[in-house]
RNA sequence: GGAUGGUUUCCCGAGUGGCCAAAGGGGACAGACUGUAAAUCUGCUGGCAACGCCUUCGGUGGUUCGAAUCCACCACCAUCCA
């Protein structure tokens, strides 16, 4: 019998860590975050990590458990997600994958295989450079030359995604386009139930300035040179992060501050459209429109409630009982 | 009251007689994504019955085969002189 998995995800500022605690009350639920900036330590207003008290005693877990110069990726965060599922399961509940990242999201979710290569520091190396010395055009037609299918689909100026193509068939000798499609048609392992909260995007462009707002106000800046002060620099994957670099490029006087402010909002809204586009071509996906519910968080999750009884989850007073008879 | 500079497509801004529906940037919108994903990258942006047609460059009128580009007047903005 597959193990039950809740998702809650949607764009960033939507709303989705108060929802995920009634959720989670409701369904006797624990949290795992897919959440690339929220594993870090010491980064906690620019990431709107919740709060210990907001947390109302729910387990959360992937908050909290990497220094910001450690690196992150899907793999080590498809490992670790599998690992705390495990846990909760054996505690006899259900795991709430709740964060905004959709494609750590899709690699716990359809268990997608990264296994089959390692990543090749000398090698990659070397393809940057080809990349920086004879341009895009250069390293585009190396990967045609091996595996013409991702050449036709990665475009020659996403440097980055050629680097990965040519990597992976160095090292496993296959092309990664034909890894990739058999790995796109994997059925989930797991009984699932994957929720996308949403709202009009114009309100959700409010939301999101004044989230920006209120990082603001309650200490970016004086986050970000305590990271600073640390050592922590822009070239680290954590620095990357929506809040860090612009306020980094504040610091190191590459920009006003107004101007810094400025592009944190208009980056943080492209990235909620980036992740909307996402969650609309996986498929399974459940969407929640918030106006609906009058943005109403207790008549939302009666929704998100009613939804899983209809796909046959038993939902019961007693949480043990639910997932006993889910599992 | 006078002088000069300016008014361009959602915004900024280039364009000084035809190659201009108008460079470039921004925003908006759409999309890709399988080991950096809060990353990286792409497309699109006057209208339409669309290899063509129509409307557009402050307004009106004019010069010209032809005007965003030249002329006249008007309006507004900026700076300077009264």
């Amino acid at each position: 019998m597959k193990q039950p998995l809740l998702i809650l995800t949607g764009p960033t500022a939507v709303g989705k860590t108060a929802l995920s605690i009634l959720l989670a009350k409701a369904v006797g639920g624990e949290i795992i975050s897919a959440d690339s900036m929220q594993v870090y330590r010491g980064m906690d207003i620019g990431s709107a990590k919740i709060k210990k008290e907001e947390m109302q005693g729910v387990p959360h877990f992937l908050i909290d458990e990497l220094e910001p110069d450690e690196t992150f990726h899907v793999v080590k965060f498809q490992s670790l997600a599998r690992k705390y599922m495990n846990e909760i399961w054996q505690r006899g509940h259900i795991p709430i994958l709740t964060g905004g990242t959709g494609f750590y999201i899709q690699a716990v979710l359809y268990d997608i295989d990264f296994t089959q290569s390692e990543s090749d520091g000398p090698y990659r190396a070397e393809l940057e450079r080809t990349a920086r010395e004879q341009g895009a055009r250069t390293l585009h037609e190396q990967l045609r030359l091996v595996d013409p299918v991702s050449a036709r689909d990665i475009h020659e100026n996403n440097v980055k995604r050629v680097i990965r193509a040519l990597e992976f068939y160095k090292e496993t000798g296959t092309p990664i386009s034909k890894h990739n499609e058999q790995e796109r048609k994997k059925e989930s392992p797991y009984q699932f139930a994957y929720f996308v909260l949403n709202d009009d995007r114009e309100r959700l462009y409010g939301r999101i300035d004044k989230r920006v707002d209120k990082m603001i106000e309650e200490g970016l800046l004086d986050e970000v040179k305590r990271l600073k002060a640390r050592g922590f620099t822009k070239e680290m994957v954590s620095m990357q992060g929506l809040g860090y670099k612009e306020m980094l490029a504040f610091l190191d006087g590459a920009c006003s501050f107004e101007e810094a402010v400025y592009i944190l909002k208009r980056d943080t809204r492209h990235f909620a459209k980036r992740q909307l586009t996402w969650f609309k071509r996986e498929r399974d996906v459940i969407w929640i429109d918030k106006g609906a519910y009058q943005y109403d968080e207790k008549r939302i999750c009666s929704a998100i409630l009613e939804e899983l009884k209809n796909r046959g989850w038993k939902i019961g007073e007693n949480h043990e009982d639910t997932v006993r008879s889910n599992v």
